[in-house]
DNA sequence: CCATGTTTGACAACGATTCTCATTGCGAGT
DNA sequence: ACTCGCAATGAGAATCGTTGTCAAACATGG
């Protein structure tokens, strides 16, 4: 289902088969996930992509912004597919449900912080942790 | 140099000898470094501590909050003692340089996204990153 | 169809972290 | 000080996410 007829805009990759699954497990799942439950999915479903072929697809799109990477606890990398503007995470601890939030006030802060202190060409990296209402 | 003749505080675990030469090496050093830069120099020094151990430290006093931990770009965990109080990190990209820094602005913001959103027992992560002055 | 630069995939190699488990060292109680 | 019990250590093996290798399969422009 969900079909990806858009051009799903690849950054001048060649838009190929394996790309093209990648793409479509990302879009049809909402929370993050490792490359090897990407993987995984795309195994059971069918469309069986090379491991490799995944982790390097996904730095891929990380690097072209065109999915988040964050990385758990234990320091493993997962995506998620999400909006292009500049944006933060609200992730449930329990069933990690995200919720994208963005706002003047923190990167005002940040950029202040960092002028104070004589520091350029800043950037930051923000994750809000918590209990969403179904889990509480 | 610089005894540490302080209790240094490690939260209801026995004051091995082991324990208190990662509490030194952390101690007498301003940045962030990884288990293994520890482990080496600790090596280096003639107090030499099991690798095993100086993970098993880290995690400890980090799990304590006596010291930070934070990950690398490349998922490695790298730690530096610290203030007790809840505060952020401004890095520089280039050689590392470190600055605590805090205010109740971030927080305010992260709290009221959260309870916008029905999110509860919240937490964050927050490190800015930049050039410091000496490295542009 | 052909030449040429990409991309893929199976598998090896890596590197950080964790596990195992026999040995050692505290420390409370005597 | 002596002893018992349990926490702590260390050497090395084992995990496991991730990256490198390289020959074979492909996409694309001419
Ligand atoms: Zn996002
Ligand atoms: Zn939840
Ligand atoms: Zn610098
Ligand atoms: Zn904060």
């Amino acid at each position: 289902m969900t079909n990806t007829d858009q051009p799903t805009d690849q950054a001048g990759l060649r838009p190929t088969k394996q790309r093209l699954a990648v793409a479509s497990a990302l879009a049809e799942t909402e929370g993050f996930q490792s490359a090897q439950e990407i993987h995984d999915l795309l195994g059971r479903r069918g469309d069986s992509v090379g491991l490799a072929t995944v982790y390097r697809t996904l730095q891929r799109l990380a690097e072209a912004g065109d999915v988040d990477m964050m990385r758990t606890e234990d320091g493993e990398a997962i995506y998620r597919r999400c909006s292009d503007s500049h944006h933060h995470h609200l992730v449930c601890r329990t069933c990690g449900r995200t919720v994208e939030v963005e706002g003047p006030a923190v990167e005002r802060w940040t950029s202040a912080m960092a002028a104070e202190h004589g520091y350029a060409d800043v950037s930051h990296t923000l994750e809000i942790f918590g209990t969403c209402r179904d889990c509480q």
